[in-house]
DNA sequence: CAGGCGTAATGACAAGTCATCATAACGATG
DNA sequence: CATCGTTATGATGACTTGTCATTACGCCTG
């Protein structure tokens, strides 16, 4: 049996966040773009953008600063909540998933 | 944002096992028979059985001692290897549990 | 020995969820 | 003002999941 893991939060019993949704984010801020940062995570734009959508949605804060047209056709950039949220998540999946996987192997 | 959070383990990327499944096969042990088990969970009977069914097939091991017919009907009481595997995760959730909240608490 | 009872087991269907395709809107640039 | 790559969103189909209904089982009772 293979110690495969999930951990998210949840608000009103709705995913509002994850480490998945989290390396989205982040992905999308080193591209650039939703366009390239879906690409980049292996999911269609679609997914993405309605990912986003619901975490600002449902977290109640502006994550991405968004802009369509201009030069490039536009792009996304992380809000500086975003990027402190993003950090904080990521730190927290990394400590959390050393703990469960130590805990894990002291009990199996 | 509510610090709410689930734990599972997967084998070829479906989901094996999990705290509340886990439970699930607790109350059944208790109850003596799946269906008061289910009710005492708040699913429908066959909620329950596909659960366990998906549990025993993806873990490759028989979790239940069932009987139908008989002077009650029928019952169905954990194995030893189920018993085993029940006390085990519920130790290992419990502690998982302990163990994220204080990092939740400790990171945001 | 046949019918009844409460259970396990499973088939079939409905409903809700989720991914995917397709389309419109945007705005600086040349 | 046409172009380009992006954001944004509508619509549809596939898949998952919960729910209802049915069958099978075996001891017990009359």
């Amino acid at each position: 049996m293979e110690p495969r893991f999930n951990i998210w939060f949840e608000v009103d019993g709705e995913v509002a966040t994850s480490c998945w949704r989290m390396r989205l984010l982040s992905a999308i801020d080193e591209q650039g773009s939703i366009t390239a940062g879906a690409e980049a995570m292996g999911v269609p734009y679609r997914v993405a953008w309605q990912r986003v959508h619901e975490m600002e949605e449902r977290m109640g804060m502006q994550l991405l600063d968004t802009q369509t047209g201009g030069p490039e056709g536009g792009g996304a950039r992380l809000t500086d909540a975003g990027r402190d949220q993003v950090d904080r998540m990521l730190v927290f999946c990394d400590e959390a998933d050393r703990a469960i996987r130590e805990i894990y192997l002291r009990t199996f």
